[in-house]
RNA sequence: GGGCCCGUAGCUCAGUCGGUAGAGCAACGCACUUUUAAUGCGUGGGUCGCAGGUUCGAUUCCUGCCGGGCUCACCA
């Protein structure tokens, strides 16, 4: 028998002695005066002297964290969102039972103490009891009290132990609440108007990615997990909300690493009669108001690296290209090396001479060569918040070309942000031309026949509702993990999500935990 | 999917140049009415990730598999 299982029963007698004491072995309530911070928070300060005329009577729950029994009283610390106080137990306060009950307890308990505050010889602050209450036992043991849980693993298939042992996670998904609810305020207080749309697709749309498939058997059709709200959120903007968002999770059948999990939240917020210069504006205040409430500060510790949210720089994919140019590839390219397939194909066979090869392909578009050249000459630079725009016309189906005559052929207008080498949101001045929507799809159907999977497909019903009329608009999505994980110094995206995707467990390999009476 | 690394007690880790394993904490027992890594004495606990191979003998060496981490590719 395993040890935990051991454990497992030698509890459960214990469980049964605590009932035999009159105590309930699974109570439905308890009645608190103060949170463990809150005694804290009002009572750190607080001489010995001031507390003890008059008596700060209190009662408080908590988690078990650590016991210490010495023959006829004992201390132990309890534990509540992610902090402890001390409770002092005297077998000539608590009585004959109440001291049995205490010495039934165990690491991980959760119990309910009634009592009165006071400072012991060392100055800590401590609840003497008058009363114990017995709440829930904890039948498997927790991990031990110095090193905790360490192991990756069991840190994510176990969270609710990691959350217990591990006060520092327990602050990053608080931080991660901060964020959205940051995000919310900014956004409600600009007159948007929160919605909800489908998760489940007919048409995998408004992204480039590779779905999941479900089935609904009623319909008897097959449906796409979303990919991105986007094609929905601007029917919304057709039909006359002019300012929508919507904060959810898409769902994307690709790899899994540190800066990708299957399912991912997003915000996607549209602005009509607004243009992507209009965004990168919006956008800047809000990620600095975002990390003020979050941090109290605008200024990110990522990575060893500081990244201020309070000054977002902004450069053209095609100057960011140039800005960052290696020394090794030869002179700094200018615009002009931009203009055509060959000077392209120069430009990254340049490259490719002296650094890791860029895959080149000579039958993708320029556009798509371009991006390539843009990923991996600058990508890795762009540690300082920046709003890279000006995308090709190529890579990006969804966006409105630039006005500018000379550039309006193969070129959107479109950014992406950037900060501490994570790509974290994506906009552009919404394509509203339906009949030009209906020529990018198309063309998005040949390089799908030229072999890319993640090409979009055609949806003809958005394409309807682009000749009814959407306004001049512009749309912007925001990874929400990835803005955490920026905020949070946390370097893995599982670090920022509460139960990452993990692959399950054999049932064989799953240890069982079995309550039937007596087993062994 | 490729490359590199990891998997030993509930937890954190040692270790075995091939002879079936240890520590601390946790657990159990006794003592102890201001401790806080409480202390003192004593006790129990392991298919060394799984399966093959080599060997008189494998936790150790080899191969495969399972799970995980980092990284590259794809992507946000």
């Amino acid at each position: 028998m395993a040890l935990d299982q051991k454990i497992y029963e030698l509890r459960k007698d214990k469980l049964k002695q605590i009932e035999a004491l009159g105590q309930s072995a699974y109570p439905y309530r308890y009645e608190t005066t103060h949170s463990i911070p809150q005694i804290l928070g009002e009572f750190s300060a607080k001489t010995a002297q001031d507390l003890e005329s008059p008596k700060v009577n209190v009662s408080i729950a908590g988690r078990i964290m650590s016991i210490r029994v010495q023959g006829k009283a004992g201390f132990a610390h309890l534990q509540q969102d992610g902090k402890r106080l001390q409770i002092y137990v005297r077998l000539d306060f608590v009585g004959e039972k109440g001291f049995q009950l205490y010495k039934l307890l165990d690491i991980g308990d959760y119990i309910g103490v009634k009592g009165y505050l006071f400072r012991t010889r060392t100055n800590e602050l401590t609840i003497h009891v008058e009363e114990i209450t017995f709440l829930v036992k904890d039948l498997l043991p927790l991990p031990e009290k110095w090193h905790g849980l360490q192991d990756v693993e069991t840190r994510y298939r176990r969270r609710y132990v990691d959350l217990t042992m591990n006060p520092e996670v327990r602050e990053v998904f608080i931080k991660r609440a901060k964020v959205v609810q940051s995000m919310r305020h900014f956004l409600d207080a600009h007159g948007f108007v929160e919605v909800e749309t489908p998760m489940m697709h007919p048409i995998a749309g408004g992204a480039v990615a590779k779905p999941f498939i479900t089935h609904h058997n009623t319909l008897d059709v097959d449906l796409y997990l979303r990919i991105a709200p986007e094609l929905y959120l601007k029917r919304l903007v057709v039909g006359g909300m002019d300012r929508v968002y919507e904060i959810n999770r898409n769902f994307r059948n690709e790899g899994i690493s540190t800066q990708h999990n299957p399912e991912f939240t997003m915000l996607e917020f549209y602005m009509a009669y607004a243009d992507y210069r209009d965004m990168m504006d919006f956008t800047a205040q809000m990620l600095a108001q975002i990390a003020i409430d979050v941090n109290g500060t605008a200024m990110a510790h990522f990575n060893g690296q500081e990244v201020d949210f309070g000054n977002i720089q902004r450069l053209t994919m095609r100057e960011a290209v140039i800005k960052f140019w290696p020394e090794n590839a030869g002179p700094k390219p200018d615009m002009d090396d931009f203009s055509s397939a060959e000077k392209i194909a120069a430009l990254v066979h340049r490259y490719n001479a002296a650094n890791p090869h860029i895959p080149y392909d000579p039958t993708a578009p320029d556009g798509k060569t371009i991006a390539e050249l843009f990923e991996f000459v600058a990508e890795p630079h762009l540690i300082q918040p920046t709003f890279i725009y000006d995308f090709p016309l190529a890579i990006s189906p969804l966006s409105k070309n630039k006005r500018e005559p000379e550039e309006n052929a193969n070129w959107v207008e479109r950014f992406e942000i950037f900060a501490g080498g994570l790509e974290i949101g994506n906009a552009f001045s919404e394509l509203n031309d339906p009949e030009e929507q209906r020529r990018r799809f198309e063309q998005q159907l040949s390089e799908r026949a030229r072999g890319d999977e993640e090409a979009h497909q055609m949806d003809e019903d958005y394409i309807r509702a682009l000749s009814y009329g959407l306004p001049p608009t512009a749309g912007e999505g925001v990874g929400i993990d990835r803005l955490t994980m920026l905020l949070t110094d946390s370097r893995s995206i599982r670090d920022v999500i509460l139960f990452p995707l993990l692959r399950p467990l054999n049932r064989e390999e799953e240890e069982k935990i079995d309550v039937t009476e007596g087993s062994k």
